[in-house]
DNA sequence: AAAATAAAAGACCGAACGGTCTATTTTTGT
DNA sequence: ACAAAAATAGACCGTTCGGTCTTTTATTTT
């Protein structure tokens, strides 16, 4: 790794958790040169702009959450303990500080940045991708019912993944993620054959 | 109402719908004098800074939404068709263009604005009481089973409806929203009497 | 209609913004 | 160790920001 991409790392991995927390809009570049410790310079010899900025700590927040999310999955060893691995991941969230970078950045840029909404968009798929693949795996392995439709059973546990996660954000506690995680933890339980 | 008020309430009508969309930090006071024709003084003659016209703002919006939404169910006559009614209100979402202002502020508050993230708090309580006061009340009147749980099955539809509205607002249409709205109505039918 | 009052216009301000550019420092290859 | 190259510092630029203040225009009261 050359010295550029060792630097190029490390500031965009500085920034990225300022700006999931600020948002794009409300993060400065003079926000990101103290937290970098670096100047201007330094900052622009790196990047274009600031727009490459905030795209580049997006796809790095998203991967990051990814590979977490993916290695708990993988640690289960049957349909129900990935489906719930998976959801204790969610609930923990040490990846990505500030939140769910899919929720930040989607409410901003969705009338302000269309080529940040397209990578949210594509994150939103891959997140429901990764949901839908455990449950169709759980019925070809005939851990699971067929009576569930794994395509709206994955829209809808996304949906209130990301609605949980906001609720815990506002309202300052786990109370209400806890009580959306148990009622999905139950639901999928009907579904265990 | 005097001169005042009359373009005070003008200015947020006006400014509520592009912050809503732009969100806060992103709308300058430019746009608001463009959108309300207005110059500085006009604007300033009637808020203290900007800071009061986003609360307000989101005062007007939530007031707005809610109003729209206790109508939807007082239109209905038992409990089913309230409750219906009030999901076809949030997929309808006519009275607050750019999205749900609780999920839009919500996010954009929680790291940069306190003041804002508590007027929040207060309409996602409220939100959820009124999906838990049509529960309640169709148990007292014997219309919904008592095997479920009110303030949890409150929490979790809000944080579904939440989450559809950010699928709906990233995806760019209803497809994902239908199908998280129709699992809550068919979820609900098992509980009705 | 005139006088008093209220409201809005718009020039103006300092601060902060994103971004550029040259001088300087640091790193690298020999 | 030294020369060449790469990377960073930081002064600087034009623009836009939120906000103020005096002048002008509307409105209301008498």
């Amino acid at each position: 790794m050359t010295k550029k991409e060792r630097t190029k790392k490390f500031i965009i991995e500085k920034s990225a958790e300022i700006i999931n927390k600020k948002g794009m809009a409300s993060t400065a570049i003079s926000d990101i040169m103290e937290a970098t410790k670096l100047a201007k310079g330094g900052i622009y010899g790196n990047f274009e702009n600031k727009e490459e900025i905030c795209q580049e700590a997006f796809f790095y927040l998203t991967t990051k959450l990814s590979t977490d999310l993916d290695n708990a999955v993988s640690k289960g060893n049957n349909t129900k303990t990935k489906f719930f691995n998976l959801l204790k991941a969610y609930e923990n969230n040490k990846s990505t500080p500030g939140g769910c970078p899919i929720l930040n950045f989607g409410v901003e840029s969705d009338d302000t940045d269309p080529k940040v909404k397209v990578l949210v968009k594509k994150a939103i798929i891959s997140s429901q991708k990764r949901i839908f693949n455990i449950i169709s795996d759980g019925i070809a392995n005939n851990e699971i019912k067929e009576n569930i439709d794994p395509h709206n059973f994955s829209i809808k546990v996304f949906a209130m993944i990301e609605g949980a996660i906001f609720l815990k954000k506002i309202l300052g506690n786990n109370d209400q993620l806890t009580v959306v995680m148990d009622s999905i933890k139950s639901e999928f339980e009907n579904y265990l054959r």
